[in-house]
RNA sequence: CGGGGCGUGGCGCAGCCUGGUAGCGCGCCUGCUUUGGGAGCAGGAAGUCGGAGGUUCGAAUCCUCUCGCCCCGACCA
């Protein structure tokens, strides 16, 4: 591509509406254009990485036995209240209606359409299994899209669903996409971790994320430094709890005028916050539910709503608080309140704890699960901390940042049954499709690539998703005879199967340094009037290394290096 | 949804408090000079000051409403 015909406007100031690194790069080097908040048109640059990411994303999918197909964006309202995510998806799902006055909405993802296709195609375990996938553009409703193309509201995505037999046949699926995963994520020249996450609104049983790391990363993974375990945050565990053998004593109200942070209550008492229990009140699905963890812990509320199954779960303000039990924020505690308690596992392992009394300006102490209160459920439902030890092999654990471009769940039948989509199975029975989906961030690759690979001048693609390999400068584009020479070049370049921007552009030298730089696309050409002495085509990586190549030879030369790279970070 | 900030040529901003000819830098166009890390000089084009209403002889500036964008939060007893 030559520059001089490219829609390549490059921005020389940060542009004020961006901040994160990505973003900003992304608008400066002229690869996307914002239309309106968290929607943006990608520019030919911007298109061409998207375009690399994808074929990685076709050739590896397709290798691991999947078929791409595309699906509709507009859905009927219909569908997805079979599925009971019409009422369950909350406002990220833009609903409207059609001149008919039919509901309607715009895909966010696409269980719906694929169970809706398959059920109505697919009768036999003769065609089973099936893995299914598109590359589309997808509508989510963010309550506040953000940095760019990290959280657009209309974004990328690669969307696949598989539907098998059994859960053994789910299962060996999804072990084949947890491994296409690895190898995508690894062909893009990426540093990633494959972590245990909570499987969200999607639903199902079991899913791991793909974290790109970066330190803008908007996700928490924590990482064991022993063995390989990893988690999201919001699913990470500690080990189970070991109970104790205290000897329990009389329940004892002591007065704690004022006293209401874990804090002040522990400073108060002289006791340390392992010792004390909090009681948070919580609204779910718009009922009240009392939370209790250790004083030094944090409710997570993604495993407290997972145990209650709500869709919605918010904290209870202070006069939810009181006029759901009685005392103000600050004093309550399990001992005789009227709302369910759901405690956790940690919690229930302790003895001779202190807690709110339920009344102003009092505490609890030697308050014991059981014979004091009776949670309505128990279960892990706070954060783990840097305190806690892997649950695998107790080594400590590292808080990373990441950036989550790739997502797969193990759905199991929970789509098929609620759109009840069935097969006749060898057995002569009808049975419901075991089904499993896998999602990739495709524009969202790019930005979090960038986030992991800039420097002061700008972007520094990794090879195997830059829009173009090389970038070709012609420093003397008057000089007949280094123009010749540019022009030959460019054209060998082409036919050894490289991808380059050839700057041909009537500007100075420094002009196309900066703009290159700035692009951040791998390799960089230059030929000056220098070369009318040396013969040599000067050549230098983004990251720094410079060397020359002979100019005959160039073409092949770099040909034969770019190969070797690529083939370098896929087996890595 | 709560809080904060911002809307002035393509981009980045000043002007607003204290109403009176719409400005600066970059970019863009023309010419000359220059030409290996965002050139110099000269000339030039381009703005309903986000929108609507109001106050006033007069509004980018003051008032009311409205739209859009960005950031933080929706986090703990």
């Amino acid at each position: 591509m030559r520059y001089s015909e490219l829609l390549l406007p490059t921005l020389k100031e940060d542009p004020a509406e961006a901040e994160v690194v990505s973003h900003r790069l992304l608008l400066r080097a002229g690869f996307i254009r914002k239309l309106t908040s968290g929607v943006y048109s990608y520019l030919p640059l911007g298109l061409a990485a998207i375009r690399k990411v994808e074929r990685i994303v076709r050739e590896e999918m397709n290798r691991a036995g999947a078929q791409e197909l595309l699906l509709p964006m507009v859905q009927p309202g219909e569908l997805w209240k079979e599925s009971g995510r019409w009422e369950k998806y909350g406002r990220e799902l833009l609903r409207f209606f059609d001149r008919h006055g039919r509901e309607s909405c715009l895909g966010p993802t696409h269980e719906e359409v694929i169970t809706d296709l398959v059920r109505m195609n697919v009768h036999s375990y003769r065609d089973l299994p099936l893995n299914l996938y598109q590359i589309q553009t997808k509508f989510r409703d963010e309550i506040r899209p953000r940095f760019g193309l990290m959280r657009g509201r209309e974004f990328i995505m690669k969307d696949g669903y598989s539907f098998d037999v059994d859960e053994a046949g789910a299962e060996e699926t999804y072990r084949k996409m947890f491994e296409a995963y690895q190898r995508i994520f690894t062909r893009c020249g990426l540093e990633f971790r494959a972590v245990e996450a909570d499987t969200g609104t999607i639903g199902g049983k079991f899913s791991h994320e793909f974290m790109v790391l970066a330190d803008t990363g908007e996700d928490v993974i924590v990482a064991c430094r022993g063995c390989g375990y990893a988690a999201n945050l919001e699913k990470a565990a500690g080990p189970e709890p070991e109970a104790g053998r205290e000897e329990p004593l009389a329940l004892e109200k002591v007065a704690t005028p004022g006293k209401k942070t874990v804090e002040e209550v522990c400073g108060f008492l002289g006791i340390r916050p392992e010792r004390l229990v909090k009681t948070m009140v919580y609204i779910a699905d718009g009922k009240p539910v009392a939370a209790m963890v250790r004083g030094d812990h944090e409710v997570q509320e993604v495993k407290l709503a997972n145990i209650l199954s709500a869709v919605e779960l918010r904290l209870a303000t202070d006069e939810e608080i009181s006029a759901h039990t009685g005392a103000p924020a600050g004093f309550l505690g399990p001992v005789g309140l009227s709302i369910p308690v759901v405690a956790d596992r940690e919690v229930m392992a302790m003895a001779n704890f202190v807690t709110g009394a339920g009344e102003a300006d009092a505490h609890l102490k030697n308050v014991n699960p059981g014979r004091d209160f009776s949670p309505a459920a128990s279960g892990d439902i706070r954060t783990v901390t840097a305190a806690d030890r892997c649950p695998e092999c107790g080594a400590g654990f590292d808080f990373l940042k990441g950036i989550e471009v790739g997502h797969i769940f193990k759905l199991g039948t929970s789509y098929s049954e609620a759109m009840n989509a069935r097969f006749l199975d060898r057995d002569g029975k009808e049975k419901h499709f075991v089904m499993g989906c896998y999602g990739i961030g495709v524009s969202r690759i790019v930005a979090a690539a960038i986030e992991q690979n800039h420097d002061g001048d700008g972007i520094v693609f990794p090879l195997p998703i830059a829009p173009f390999q090389v970038a070709l400068l012609n420093l003397a584009v008057k000089d007949g005879e280094v123009s010749r020479a540019a022009e030959k070049l460019y054209d060998e370049l082409i036919a050894a199967g490289i991808e380059v921007l050839y700057d041909d552009r009537d500007e100075r030298a420094g002009i196309k340094f900066k703009d290159a730089d700035l692009i951040g696309l791998p390799y960089r050409l230059v030929l000056g009037r220098k070369f009318l002495e040396t013969r040599e085509v000067e050549a230098r990586t983004r990251r720094g290394e410079e060397f020359t190549l002979p100019f005959e030879e160039a073409a092949q030369l770099l040909a034969a290096r770019i190969e070797a790279e690529l083939e370098a970070i896929s087996s890595r």
